[in-house]
DNA sequence: GTCAGGTCCTTATCACTGATAAAGTCCGGC
DNA sequence: GCCGGACTTTATCAGTGATAAGGACCTGAC
């Protein structure tokens, strides 16, 4: 029987979490698939296109296109979506780096209006809720990305970072040593999302209460980098 | 005059800004520095070695490591930082890639650890400090790793991805199409920042008041990803 | 004066990458 | 029986990061 294009994506998984993405070369793989490197161009247009399906292979269990979102409890479903995508990323290794460089397909699209809708009768404007959902998002990638990049590091590097001779002088980079040297990832990371979600809860508040724009921190105005060559209207990635 | 490791530096930048991170070979760096590619080995280990310095000449300039944290007003420091580190990164073209790699260098903590003392002085505890540093700080790179990916996408796609057939029969994403396609990055940026900072406040709050851990959204518990190998006592990236 | 040693760079070469062209095999439908 | 599409092969390309070995060149010691 011909290669399928499924087996191929779920072979590349394989070799992924035995290489890491460094490793996953197209020779690799077809040599994994009993077969030549260049078969595999039958089935992908490149190397991209594959990366791209591997992604969406990795979110899939996850994060079910058709799970619930109950306006009431935002909270936890939002949290419990940023964790069942943070676990997906993990689960594969660089898993972060292959779904980076994605965009959503289409027909992931209904399950964010879904959300939307949910969030828009807990009180939210479209844009708003919008924005929330991509600021969770953004946190995850990073977070997840420096995670695993940290993992790598640590497999190969001979001495760790920050020994403790380089924080003396440094208490209270001491004293919050676990959490610089990332020792309890899924509390830290929790921690963040618990901040997140917080803030989203005053912003939710705030949007309901009249004053839909400004008052925050800081001084929003230009920010810097505003007068930047601009993207013609193009497209985005957020799933 | 002999090559000095500095000219190298600021050579690779302009070429990254020219070609994009994956059009930074060594070879083409060294042509550009009239030299054969193997003289690069002299001044730099291997190429992640130049990309971390790349990296820290990056920051270097927007992020002096002699900045003022006023404890009164953390809120306006941390979000002048975040602006800063995100132009910064948007400077270069890739710049979030370049960085993402990287390791903080030894002499960047004092900084942080003035930034904890200023939080501290505002009400946290040094892990919470730390972990608000680092909880923007992933949001950043999540935030600058899309943008940049974006842009890129947009340069070389033919046609943007979610034109308006796509959005039909999808009205709250119709009506936050400009979130979606990313037309005002500034501004939804530091939506997402503004956000961060007003949990923050919560959270300094709260943990000022008395109870000290807990209290949040969702069902924090194990989390999924608890039991994965953990990493032995290593290093971290913040800055 | 010349020789040792460090600094910096060159030539030659390695094993490897993603990708394409062109030819070859196999199989079902007509 | 043979046509055409679905796949796969062999051969090859241009390009990658990296190393070994050696050749200039300069400076200070003797």
């Amino acid at each position: 029987m011909a290669l399928q294009r499924d087996e191929v994506v779920r072979t590349a998984l394989r070799v992924l979490n035995e290489e890491g993405i460094d490793g996953l070369s197209t020779r690799r793989l077809a040599r994994e698939l009993g077969v030549q490197s260049p078969a595999l161009y039958w089935h992908f247009k490149n190397k991209r296109e594959l990366l791209d399906l591997m992604a969406e292979a990795m979110l899939a269990e996850a994060l079910p296109p058709d799970r619930e979102s109950d306006p009431e409890h935002w909270p936890e479903w939002i949290a419990a979506d940023a964790r069942a995508k943070r676990n997906a990323l993990l689960a594969y290794r660089d898993g972060a780096r292959v779904h980076a460089g994605t965009l959503p397909t289409e027909d992931e699209l209904p399950a964010v209006e879904a959300q939307l809708g949910a969030l828009c009768r807990a009180g939210l404007r479209p844009r708003t809720a919008l924005r929330l959902l991509l600021t969770v998002d953004r946190y995850i990638m990073g977070w997840v990305t420096e995670e695993q990049a940290w993992r790598q590091d640590a497999a190969e590097r001979a001495r760790p970072p920050f020994p403790d001779e380089a924080l003396r002088e440094l208490p209270l980079l001491s004293e919050a040593v676990d959490v610089l040297r990332m020792t309890n990832h899924d509390a830290d990371f929790e921690y963040g999302l618990r901040v997140l979600i917080e803030g989203f809860r005053a912003e939710i508040a705030r949007e309901a209460s009249g004053s839909p724009e400004s008052a925050g921190a800081g001084a929003p105005e230009g920010a810097g980098a505003g007068s930047r060559e601009d993207v013609t209207g193009a497209g985005h990635r957020l799933a």
